[in-house]
DNA sequence: GCCTCCATGTAATTGGTTACATGATTCT
DNA sequence: AGAATCATGTAACCAATTACATGGAGGC
């Protein structure tokens, strides 16, 4: 069993299965609030909808001002995320660069690599505070509505919980490079 | 400030700045140990050593029986990836297919969407247990080197940490699934 | 009237995967 | 002799980013 879909289709089919939305929402969604999970920009976007909508898995709801045109996920739509999400298995290869140039700390001074690994320390308590408003945000937006608002939490816990051990671990990497003697 | 190469180049760079290596090992290496912070197949590998060779930021050291060729990273290519360390930012989206599947749980039943859950934790505490495999296995390898094996050393840290708290992470989310009420 | 934001699209380029293709060495 | 592994490369295709391009609606 494989997919049969892009990423990005099956990303689009379970989110209009969640709310009706334009190419310009999903924009701001994945810029504003789910960039952690998942991230598109709108060139990309609007192409998909247009296929997507050929191959009715989502279907075109109602047109706005401006030319807005907001789409939900069809029955059909519906069928195959569902299928995707029993059927197969997720890849898993998310390149981070931000443990590659860890890797590569020995190439600078000690000094040099323990500011590196406090100014990552700092970014994950920082994206660690950001998480925490998206979930205040989260509760008062359109999509705090049960059963959807169940699966947003537990994927914020995720982040949260994340971005607060790589933080721990930042500090306590940065120590270590101090506590050795030199490495140069 | 910006990336004047691509970050498989940085990478490349990098590795072969640690230790002199042939695309093949470089291949077996992101395959076996360093697929948690990066990865690349042998067809992009071959093209881009060649890329970097031209360019001068790596000299080939030595040939080897069927055509083997390893390489190193020249003084310029180092200070290439200095700089990089230095004066870039690192860019952080790695989209996450395993979280975004879990935001759509809400689309099956409660008990498949348990299911789901306990196979993510199955998953993380195996990779847990294998990256500490890979933390014994490095203590035994040609990358056991001062100072790179303290650089090592803390890029599997954060593997480790990484893996535990998504294990956790994903029997709590089991667990609420089980205690509200239905959500179909 | 002007600025900001809403709203949609396309084109060119780069990055990455899958598939194709070949052959030498070593081990049993 | 045959299998496994070492070792390198190219081509076709798909995914994603950056840049190009346009225009309407609402607020001040």
């Amino acid at each position: 069993m494989e997919a049969r879909l892009s990423l990005l289709q099956y990303a689009l089919l379970g989110l209009l299965a969640g709310r009706t939305m334009s190419g310009y929402d999903l924009t701001k969604l994945f810029e504003q609030s789910l960039g952690h999970v998942w991230t598109a920009r709108h060139s990309q976007i609007y192409p998909e909808l247009k296929h997507l909508h050929e191959q009715e898995l989502i279907a075109q709801t109602e047109t706005g001002p401006r030319g807005r045109k907001t789409y939900a996920t069809t029955p059909t739509g519906l069928t195959e995320v569902r299928r995707w999400l029993r059927e197969t298995k997720p890849n898993r290869q998310p390149a981070n660069e931000g443990l590659l140039r860890v890797f590569f700390l020995w190439l600078l001074d000690k000094d040099e690599a323990r500011a590196y690994l406090a100014q990552e320390a700092a970014y994950h308590r920082a994206q660690t505070q950001h998480l925490k408003q998206v979930e205040q945000f989260m509760a008062a937006s359109p999509w705090a509505e049960r059963p959807r608002v169940q699966s947003i939490a537990i994927v914020l816990e995720a982040g949260i919980r994340h971005e607060q051990v790589m933080a721990d671990w930042a500090e306590w990497a940065a120590k270590r490079f101090n506590e050795d003697e030199a490495g140069d």
